[in-house]
DNA sequence: GCAAAAACGGAACAGCGTTCCGTATTCTCG
DNA sequence: CGAGAATACGGAACGCTGTTCCGTTTTTGC
């Protein structure tokens, strides 16, 4: 028996075959767009449709909506983490700090309508939260490890409050208002150089 | 202009036509069995079926689906609270009591159901928890004043106090255990008599 | 009683998730 | 490199859903 994989990414056996991976790569980005203009309840066919895709393909690798959903959030969770390094070889340690918040804050602002998800009871869904802190922890580690190092901040915060406190930052309309946060929350942390 | 009722049971100006009271108790008493065994999820032809009623006839009463559930919601709220006279005129103070807290209990667990709906951020709803409230504070206020008269028990704790225990209290499986506890909380009343 | 008004039932429509299978692509091995 | 098997694809088809609409029935006011 060939073992339902239902995750669609990893390919733990052998190489994937190319028309797998460009179907299974067209659903995800197609996805991850309808989903954010949309909303994850979004009809199947919409997403189909843009990625040009039958409607037996999606089930085939997605059984259930939950996998799908699942995947596209580990996808972008995947690329807002892989920002950090990107940005850290790019700029000086504290720009790059701040520069990833205001990525991760906009990560977290696409992301509001899955919260009903979340919440919603379904036990598919208990792994996402894991998953987030698992990969942006690290991530933001090393960015405010490399900071403290060469002296432009503080280094008595730890990643998890700062995660903790951005998400509760970019609820009130107008990302103006979390731009400024993020500086204040920057201008905090150099207080202590 | 007749002025959209959206309602369903006050009838504020003329009295109600016979067969229009007919469809909407029917309507009423079959979506309240629906809603407890099946959700508020449930497809609404089962609703409009089992209370032998077109499909126009439930959409002209309630033109939203959460119009429906709102005044299900209120009609149990109107009968459980009425409870408390009726218990309060055939028992003993404190056995009243009691008995319309279990009464209460069985009254939450079974709108375990709505409080995705509470939660779901649809304004609808925001009307609900007020009227829980205004109904049930002063019908427990009654039982647990006359109780505290003939010194049946202490004289001590509020209703929001006991409202609130007691929603807190149905959550673990089994009934047993929600039995139990109101006899402690009872015991616990009884204390300083 | 008899029009006019109001409410009823249920067929009809559009949209949804999901399944199924004939067809096309890819892999494997001689 | 080519043939056969294995795998994946597309999209038509099915059943179920919410909602609207209108011909028919019930009720009202005179």
């Amino acid at each position: 028996m060939p073992e339902r994989s239902t995750t669609g990414e990893p390919a733990p056996g052998r190489r994937m075959r190319p028309d797998v991976r460009r179907s299974l790569d067209a659903l995800l980005t197609a996805a991850a767009e309808v989903f954010e203009t949309e909303g994850v309840d979004a009809p199947v066919r919409r997403i189909t449709a843009k990625a040009g895709v039958g409607a037996g393909t999606l089930y085939r690798h997605f059984p259930q909506r939950s996998d799908l959903i699942t995947a596209v959030f580990r996808n972008e969770v995947d690329a807002c983490a892989a920002a950090a390094p990107a940005l850290a070889a790019q700029y000086e340690p504290v720009e790059a700090l701040e520069r990833w918040l205001h990525r991760f804050t906009r990560f977290i602002a696409a992301k509001q309508g899955l919260k009903a998800a979340l919440h919603s009871g379904d036990c598919a869904y208990e792994s996402l939260p894991g998953y987030f802190q698992e990969r942006f922890v690290p991530a933001l580690t090393r960015l405010l490890d490399t900071a403290a190092a060469t002296g432009g901040i503080r280094s008595d915060v730890t990643p998890d409050d700062l995660l903790q406190a951005l998400s509760s930052i970019i609820d009130p309309d107008g990302p103006e208002y979390t731009r400024r946060m993020i500086g204040l929350l920057v201008d905090g942390l150099r207080y202590r150089a």
